[in-house]
DNA sequence: TAAAGAACTGAACAACTATTCACACCGGAT
DNA sequence: ATCCGGTGTGAATAGTTGTTCAGTTCTTTA
């Protein structure tokens, strides 16, 4: 062999692909996946629409790659906000906020990665996410119920449905839109994560308690 | 003038319109909105492409009639089921089971109306479909609202969350796919709407009860 | 029955982008 | 210094469908 792989070449190729990547997450972020199209998302990083596929086999790969990647993300915030709180209602809680705050402060982004339509087939990644996501909220309703705090019940589809209502109501085409004020937005994120949190069982006036607590925290990353 | 349009062909024109229409729906309803294509539908209703523009601008307006037509069936469907309950409280309880039932019985179809991607813009048909559909449950909550059976709250964003819960749980790619069974089915259904009826601050109790009556009627059309 | 216009047909067209590939380039081994 | 394979390029290709339109058929009126 007259070639080998140095390390700083394996560094390179590690840091373009993470700029395509990047570049296909900026697109997202500033237009929805109907701007993560090949020729674009090259040129924000830098190199030539073939070069793309030198990363990635397809379109659906790296469009389901960027979607794996938000959703790790996420993931991750989630289980901080949640594994900060005091107790496992607070830590369900927290866990809506977070999921809340996220959506509204990348809105374009959120809704790219949950339901815009693309032209390519991205379902099992878009699955996975979910399922990802709501496995976790799965996990935190049960907590809640084995404390005794809430009613027994079939914790997936109550996950799924949670979902469902944040993402409708703050990111689905009926979604107010004018939430650039800080204040309505976080009206927004108290008022469904009062709805989850009655949804699954919390009594009212408990649930207002919750909602108040879990939104100081998660008021930094609001204002950010 | 040498040439009028007499009764007769303006029937056939009108019977011929709705028959593209009705094959439209039947594909969506077989195979999704990706199999609302202008060839197949065209087949269907027994006429060549080209006179499916005789009827309809662009993929896009047939789509969007489409869309319209299905949704003024849902909530035809949904005021007649409120409007046979004896009070607010079982209204909303009514219209949250007939959005669940129909949606579970045209799975494919609902989830073409409501989020499949499509590859030309329909978006503005879906919202207005989301608006109707959203603002019928907002008024059912607002009437409970003041019947004082519910705390105060913002009805519209809570009519959106709720529909975004009932979609995302029964439709969405995370639904239960193993609904042949009606027990299942009919399950699926109380669940959600129990669901839905405590995340707007009906009491677990109470709420347990409304849904019992609710399902009841509900349950030929689930039969159906 | 013939003329005139409306309706219908379906093959050809157009537009959009993902994908390919022949070639140029570069970094590493000898 | 020189060769070699991996890497990058970007213009050309390809496949998919919505849309058009010149020609045909049907319907009405005189």
């Amino acid at each position: 062999m007259v070639y080998r792989r140095t390390h700083q070449v394996v560094k390179r190729l590690a840091a373009r692909r993470s700029a395509i990547l990047t570049a296909a997450r900026n697109a997202a972020a500033d237009g929805g996946m109907a701007a993560v199209q090949i020729a674009p998302v090259a040129i924000r990083a830098n190199v030539a629409a073939g070069t793309v596929y030198r990363y990635f086999p397809s379109k659906a790969d790296l469009i389901s790659e960027l979607i794996a990647d938000v959703s790790r993300d996420e993931l991750a915030a989630i289980r901080r906000a949640a594994d900060a709180a005091p107790g496992p209602s607070s830590a369900l809680a927290a866990a809506v906020t977070t999921v809340a705050v996220h959506v509204l402060s990348q809105r374009k982004l959120a809704w790219g990665i949950l339901a815009e339509p693309v032209d390519v087939d991205v379902t099992a990644s878009r699955i996975a996410s979910r399922r990802e996501i709501a496995g976790e909220i799965s996990a935190r309703i049960e907590a809640a119920v084995r404390a005794g705090h809430l009613p027994a019940q079939d914790t997936a589809l109550a996950a799924t449905a949670l979902l469902g209502a944040l993402h409708e109501a703050l990111v689905g085409p009926l979604a107010p839109d004018n939430m650039e004020d800080p204040a309505k937005l976080r009206d927004a994120v108290q008022t469904v994560t009062l709805l989850a949190l009655r949804a699954v069982g919390v009594m009212d006036a408990r649930a207002r308690g919750l909602v108040v607590q879990a939104v100081l925290p998660a008021k930094a990353l609001v204002g950010a």
